[in-house]
DNA sequence: CAAGTGATTGTTTCG
DNA sequence: CGAAACAATCACTTG
């Protein structure tokens, strides 16, 4: 049975494609959210356990059991990396909103192009 | 052949 | 405050 209390069925989205949709290239899609983010890697592990079955649907399901399962502890690293791309996306939405904010002058970006990963990215170890 | 659906929860966003 | 919508993903289903 599905317990959907909103209309997240099939056809919420079909209905929302009515006509003609305006794709912004600019517009940047929503952060996963930290379930997402946990998922990315359950998929993979899931599929190793069970590789006759891939579909999503079943993943999903599973992921979702397995998720309400986990206890904040465990799902801190995902949250904190689904917060981290939140805050990302948060800037990607202000460049969307203001695309020319650049620093105009010398944009000479020729030292800060080969390798500026800074902000640790792996900064959570 | 191509597009749509189904299923999971979390974040997003408007009224 | 709340509800509707959408985020990834991929076998399956239908046109």
């Amino acid at each position: 049975m599905k317990a959907k209390v909103s209309a997240r069925g099939g056809d919420s989205r079909l209905g929302v494609k009515n006509g003609k949709a305006e794709k912004d290239p600019n517009k940047p899609k929503r952060p996963p959210s930290a379930f997402f983010v946990f998922m990315e890697g359950f998929r993979k592990d899931y599929k190793e356990k069970h590789p006759n079955n891939k579909q999503v649907s079943v993943v999903g399901k599973a992921g979702g059991e397995k998720w309400k399962s986990l206890t904040d502890a465990e799902k801190a690293p995902f949250v904190a990396k689904a917060e981290k791309l939140k805050a990302e996306y948060t800037k990607k939405i202000e460049a969307y909103n203001n695309p020319q904010a650049e620093a105009s002058g010398d944009s000479e970006k020729s030292k800060s192009e080969v390798n500026d990963e800074d902000d640790g990215s792996e900064a959570d170890e």
